[in-house]
DNA sequence: GCAGCATCTTGCCAAATGGCAAGAAAGAAT
DNA sequence: ATTCTTTCTTGCCATTTGGCAAGATGCTGC
């Protein structure tokens, strides 16, 4: 992908016209990453705003218990950062990391503000993907407190189905809240009926 | 409170300066509610931006089995309406009732976009109140997936005592993710300690 | 091809949580 | 004060999920 296609998609979202598009893609920077590697590592401060173009990645966290945590998938098309430690310049409690090798487009925080600043369409953007990675994250809250696991499951099958193709099943038991015992079980009980 | 001590809260945050916090208070109006009464009724576009003086509220969805889930709990001091109805101006699949008597402050949605708009400013103090509440939303899905019910009870014990005193069992069970049965236990349990 | 390691499955049993229903306690309305 | 309603607790038992360990499968590097 070219920066012209980018710029195609920011346009896309209807929430910029095309040529403030090209003013923001014209900023970002391709990226590469391998397979495991990490664009963030906890205790960092997330510097990039990574439009993700191919391949998946997750973030993950320790929990009290010192487990890693799948927090989320992110599949091609998505925005991928941090949200807390990017604005707030925070150091991270989470670890983003590629589970296929990707590439993608970013720029740092400091390009974002300036371009809040100097094209004030693009906050809409930027207000859209925050307003809307809330939004899931408050229907997979929802999900987590009143479904059970196989509901969950199918939830994530129904979704995401590339994501089991990508990611091993601890990765996706500890983002369902189970273990990756439960997991196995439940796919067994599911291919039995 | 008054329109002064408003804008010395809006100040205190940081985020804007005196003047423009005073600026922006002049355009809140007050707002009473009466216990039980709600700020927003599900199918609705929620279109006030309300901070809350005194009293205590939740949120509320119907889960995909029909049942009221408990999703926020608001104290005072904090900022209240639904994110995404908001912003992205939909019906919202939520509700936010009052739990006791209420006092607030609040704006619409075209104030809030014309004070962003006038005052540049006052969009770090929006943005402040999306990424905290993402961030608290991500804690507590963390919470969700990998501790236990009592664990949870603990966490909000301690970070909310308040609400226990204000809202029915069943809503922070809901709250919780668990029913009221098993709270009370969980309650029976830990007075045995 | 083979050693080594990570991934996935399965059996056995334990712990956590839920469902239902009865009753106790507390509040609200008259 | 009495009644009515909501809230909370408890007993009995079912279901869901976890913990541990063994084995099976599959991938990676040499």
């Amino acid at each position: 992908m070219n920066r012209e296609a980018l710029a195609q998609l920011f346009h896309s979202t209807n929430l910029v016209s095309l040529s403030t598009a090209n003013t923001i893609a014209d900023q970002f920077e391709h990226k590469q990453l391998l397979k495991n590697q990490y664009l963030l590592t906890a205790g960092k401060i997330c510097d990039e705003y990574l439009f993700l173009e191919q391949g998946y990645m997750r973030a993950f966290a320790q929990n009290t218990a010192g487990e890693e945590v799948t927090t989320t998938f992110y599949v091609p098309g998505q925005m991928v950062f941090e949200v807390a430690s990017f604005f707030n310049r925070t150091r991270s409690k989470e670890n983003i990391q590629a589970l296929t090798d990707c590439e993608g487009w970013f720029i740092t925080f400091k390009q974002l503000n300036e371009l809040f600043h100097t094209l004030p369409e693009f906050r809409e953007f930027g207000r859209s993907v925050l307003v809307n990675s809330f939004a899931s994250f408050k229907n997979r809250m929802l999900s987590a407190i009143t479904e059970t696991a196989e509901e969950r499951y199918l939830s994530l099958l129904k979704s995401n189905p590339e994501i089991l193709q990508h990611a091993p099943l601890k990765h996706i038991a500890s983002y369902l809240g189970i273990t990756d015992t439960s997991l196995s079980r439940i796919r067994a009980a599911m291919s039995k009926k």
